[in-house]
DNA sequence: GATGAATGAGAATTCATTCAT
DNA sequence: GATGAATGAATTCTCATTCAT
């Protein structure tokens, strides 16, 4: 009885599953039906509901390891930038370009549906400290106007960067742009 | 031949159906089944079906005569206010007032639904000229800087108003302002 | 208060119903929305309601001249024509004729929908006595098979003409013209 | 990876559906609501969807069989009786019989409802060529009249079938008996 | 009497979720 | 554990029929 092997395999097979929600969701958002995950995935439907029992906790694997690299590139930035607000400035840049890059992950965002819950969770407790410790630096050295909500701007970028993707007519970061240079003091 | 009497009464009655369906499209958004918008005005579905054979229909009708209110005012600002950017900040504050209002409507508008494609003509055709008008303006001036695209600016407002209503810990307003800082040359 | 008046008026508009009907009928077949036919008489819906109850009534009222010209030709084609045999050949043609004229007819013919009971009642009651005659006839003259019943040949040359408007590769006449020789003795 | 048990589910399953469309469309037409059926084979709407996506799907697995054993009788009949007439005379006999037996069948041949398209498919592209040998070998041999189409005849038996069921008083049989006679040089 | 607006039952179809194999 | 067949609730849309005007 190696168990070892055991979960290799559902590592894998877990693994299979969360490339294809990604491929699925950025496709047809992440309202796709279930079954077209499994085809894209090769796999059964009863197996993405082994491994995901709500569609919640299938969007948040997907998106966890992305939410952690860009909260991982807070303080550095903060660190190897000129300045504070340039390091806000790029980093509010690098989240955008994340967004829009995972076409649909700005419109789960917005969605206050229960099943998303999870996943807003995840950008509040991961990614709102570290903005908020970004626009505390910049508000500190004086470079933008003090008393903005690091959880209302971490949405506003998000919400500008919804349906980038599906409108060409849109430039959602051309907006994000215009939104940092109002930071400014 | 007396058809007055008769459209009173269907005029009544279209209004009740315009009025159930902003409340509905409020509470649930723009998908909501048809039975919830009957049932919210207490006729059949069939009436609705009768008045408003699509559900884009629909949705023009509820939002036609704010949108309009909306376009006209853009003139007028600019001829009120005390320059143009002044005018383009009032328009764009009223236009952002509007949409977070009207819950659900910023949600429309990120929509590429096919069904809501003459919604979409409406912002585009009504208020896009508006909008860039008074970014001429502005521009002209010098207040602002230049290129920006009145769609795009249209379309980020319409994003930055979205699910404003839904999260407390969310303002949109303050968002809005900053983009419209941001647009400062 | 003179009811004639009424009652001409009545009637016009009974006959604009019939005639729409028909023409209904025809293109769409029996089965038509009764919006359909109340829009192409230009008359409100409920106005047919009135003059027919139901749908039975109105097919019924429809078709009954054209089933009474047919059953008077009966007595007729027998003395004029050569024989027996010739009149029912000559009758059965004719009937034929009626049924793939008056598109749809043949079809309703053959629906036991208790809607349609009226229709085939009219049809027994008026139209298989002329034909029994003419079999009796025929049969007593040594020209054809005896034993047919009329009620069933009745039926078979109304499905033969079914269905033969809507499809160029069938022709009921040819068909019918074969059931006729196949009853000579 | 064992199918093999699953398949075999699956298929008592399609077969159980199969008994009860033939059975719902004997007693309700081929129109029958898609819930009727699901309810006489005791399975979920979904399950029918799943086996046959469309109406005319359906329809076509019911009857397939039974019209692939009618098309293998043709040369086998031609073969095997005395003469192409008694041959011609046989099959129609059979395919009389089959029509009477599959209640509905017959009416669906009627229709030209394009979901129907399929089985009227069926139907030209193996009975046709069938029934066009045997009335050739008949017209060759001189036994029956030249110039009749396959498909018309074909057609025309079908009507005569159509509705023979649910009216007492008629007797598709005698009719195609009738047909078969008239067929005669 | 006529009108046509309103009603609401009925039918098709989709998909999340369960569970027998 | 995995599979995918089965389920059935949910939703849309269409008309026959009624009835207020």
């Amino acid at each position: 009885m190696p168990p070892a092997r055991k979960r290799a395999d559902a590592q894998r097979n877990e693994q299979v599953l969360l490339d294809a929600a990604a491929s699925v969701f950025t496709t047809s958002g992440v309202d796709a039906p279930v079954r077209d995950i499994a085809a894209e995935a090769g796999v059964g439907m009863g197996t993405i509901y082994r491994h995901f029992p709500t569609r919640a906790d299938l969007i948040v694997a997907v998106y966890r390891h992305q939410i952690e690299t860009c909260a991982e590139a807070g303080p550095i930035l903060l660190r190897e930038s000129t300045g504070p607000y340039a390091a806000l400035a790029r980093w509010i840049d690098m989240f955008a370009d994340f967004l829009v890059t995972k076409h649909g992950l700005a419109e789960v965002l917005q969605s206050d549906t229960p099943g998303f819950a999870a996943l807003h969770g995840l950008f509040v407790e991961r990614l709102a400290p570290v903005l908020a410790d970004l626009l505390t630096a910049a508000a500190g050295a004086g470079e933008i106007k003090p008393g903005i909500q690091a959880y209302t701007l971490m949405r506003g970028v998000g919400n500008l960067c919804a349906g980038d993707s599906s409108d060409p007519r849109y430039d959602a970061r051309s907006m994000v742009t215009l939104l940092v240079a109002g930071l400014r003091a």
